[in-house]
DNA sequence: GCATACCCGG
DNA sequence: CCGGGTATGC
């Protein structure tokens, strides 16, 4: 069973990408970020058309997530937001149960981390509260036996290793110690990285800033992550990062990563 | 010597229009309106490449107009901007002395004629005195033995079989008693309507509005104009409206009208 | 740089 | 409807 994350940075413009990548890649579920649009305005039929269930959480403008499960997996459990603050009204969590014939139950969430960026402002104590608020939903995650996928854009780059040029990322909200350490929090509730699990390469980066010739200097980091329960991690026999679609025209900056794991 | 105007709504929107129009209908001189980009930013390399001499006057965002001449036909006395009005800093109005070894010289305009609506504004006013300032230049340009044509986007609806609903424009500054009656005083100076002059038929337009289906419906108007002083209507032998160019992928509002007159 | 949104002008 | 502009987020 493949599992895909990808902030798309809009689902209308990336939808001549997504469609290809979806019939050559056939991941059983994609966990999209920064979809930029109302569940009305997300363009169903022709994901559906190209196999896949359709599990929406939308927002005007900005933010956005969604789960696409490939037929005839079952989805089920579809929660929509992070618990723990009923004021948040951010499009940036969206999680379900998904089961198969072939296959063990896999629970799966597509998150929107926030940014957090400028620091000084209340963006950076939201992104701080925001992952607190996932690290303990994560832990709740694991009472049951299902195997758990976390998959999304975390903007949050884990290590110095992470980073092309960590220096330039010091004082950013990617990279600030608080991030960081609120991210190995989750790693400690007994979660994987992935990625990491399976590829211990520097130089593994999955956003390429469109400014600045990001892309064209390597100027990348790796802030799109897959976090395994420890059922999942069991499982976990493969991981890539689909780079070739940062190459493409008009693409995302955010490339999709991939995680493999056996039917259980 | 074939002379065309074209408004082209965005100069940069419908250059992939404007240079296979160059290479098929090979006019020689082309009065083009509504650039709305600056001087710098005119596709100048494309349309040289093209074999044109190139003469703007350009202005951010609104307006804009250009002269376009065939080499190796030669460009002289340029004048930018309509006299009468020295507050006036919009771009509508381009002038220039054309001439070439087998053909007698024509000085020839680039005019966008303001829209005037709404009609309670300082826009309709603005277009009354637009046309009176262009009434006094047109009849100097009468005092020497030269060939004059000038033509654009003119804003104004001649006649009532100039509109497939004149009702719908009763009210509307393009048809109002005051802009025809200006129109028709051009005319009094002494010039032709080349179009007029050579097709009096019926269903002629050259703008057809982008909303309500105006062009599916052929609910067009023609208020695209070349007047011809006498030297030049004299010299009249064909005239025309591109109007395929309507149909194409992504168009401008207004098609190419384009008059051939005899070397002299 | 590349996406939104909203405004103006036609 | 379809250009352009500005502002904002990342």
């Amino acid at each position: 069973m493949r599992i895909t994350t990808w902030n798309v940075n809009s689902i209308k413009q990336r939808l001549p990408h997504l469609l290809p990548f979806l019939d050559e890649a056939r991941p059983d579920i994609v966990c999209l970020q920064e979809l930029k649009c109302q569940d009305e305005a997300f363009p169903r039929a022709e994901v559906e058309a190209a196999g896949y269930a359709v599990e929406t959480l939308g927002q005007k403008a900005y933010n956005g997530v969604a789960l696409l499960v490939r037929k005839p997996l079952a989805v089920a459990e579809v929660r929509r937001g992070l618990p723990g603050d009923s004021e948040d009204e951010q499009a940036r969590y969206i999680e379900a149960l998904v089961s198969g014939p072939e296959t063990q139950p896999v629970r799966v969430a597509s998150i929107y981390l926030p940014n957090g960026n400028p620091v000084a402002s209340p963006k950076y104590p939201y992104k701080l509260a925001f992952l607190e608020r996932l690290r303990l939903h994560a832990r709740g995650l694991l009472d049951d036996e299902t195997a758990v996928v976390l998959a999304g854009d975390y903007n949050v780059i884990p290590e110095p290793a992470d980073a092309a040029d960590p220096e330039a990322w010091r004082s950013d909200a990617l990279f600030l110690p608080q991030s960081r350490a609120a991210f190995r929090a989750l790693l400690a509730e007994g979660y994987t990285d992935g990625l990491r699990a399976c590829d211990p390469r520097d130089g593994l980066y999955t956003f390429w800033d469109y400014q600045a010739g990001c892309w064209q200097r390597n100027a990348g980091i790796r802030i799109d992550h897959l976090l395994l329960s420890p059922q999942a991690a069991d499982r976990l026999v493969a991981a890539s990062v689909q780079k070739h679609l940062r190459g493409l025209d008009k693409p995302s900056d955010h490339v999709p990563v991939t995680v493999e794991l056996s039917a259980g």
